[in-house]
DNA sequence: CTGTATCCTGTAGGATACTG
DNA sequence: CAGTATCCTACAGGATACAG
């Protein structure tokens, strides 16, 4: 089945695009992914490497990214229970562009930070 | 002056780069991004050309973004006003990374819309 | 260990009206 | 035209406690 959009463009509010785009519009997303993309993980290897990300959080961005069929999930059947997360074929093709763009975040800082400065300091 | 960082890494929650992620991480800045990369808009331009953003959240994020030395504006002195916004140089180099994640959004709509049904299938 | 379930708060962000 | 100012609401997301 071949469905017909209006036009594909993120600009376009009723383009699903928009929602794919929303999903990484999250504080947790993009930096589970990125954590992922050097690896399967367990639950709580990816908590102990995320800094600051609560568990409820956690929970819900995995499953959210389960949904959109980005990460899979893998239980086996131990005791104490044993989940691993792994990017799917799908989430492997986001790594570049994500990467690329929290490498862009690690490069730019001192850029930001100073251009900040120069513009609070003109607001006074 | 030459910072020294803990890590630079934005899975640590210290490091600045989270908050240049979270700069990102809203709802309209990539769009907006977008929008300008295909070159200099006036202030009514953006808001046409992005699909239900507000007055208040265009503003807002053109701002913000000015202040991260992103976008820069120029305010012609003229009656009606006229404002023109561009990227930075700076902002320039975000094209790259931010446009292949557009490109993703765009590209991998129908596998996400497939996986989220199945999902959500399976869920009854 | 890997979660769920609640409660609670701040704030993102929409709607509307007004201004130089 | 290019914004402010205000009000209002939903919901993101943290803290805590508990469960299989």
């Amino acid at each position: 089945m071949v469905r017909n959009y209006p036009e594909i463009s993120v600009c376009n509010a009723q383009c699903p695009s928009r929602q794919v785009l929303d999903l990484i519009a999250d504080k947790w997303t993009a930096i589970v992914i990125y954590c992922l993309s050097k690896g399967t993980k367990r639950y709580s290897e990816l908590q102990r490497e995320i800094g600051g990300i609560s568990q409820k959080m956690l929970t819900q961005t995995l499953r959210s990214l389960e949904r959109d069929g980005i990460v899979s999930r893998m239980v086996y059947p131990v005791v104490p229970p044993m989940v691993e997360y792994s990017l799917t074929p799908l989430g492997e093709t986001l790594i570049e562009p994500l990467c690329q763009l929290c490498k862009w975040a690690e490069t730019h800082i001192p850029e930001v930070e100073a251009a900040r400065n120069r513009y609070d300091r003109k607001l006074l």
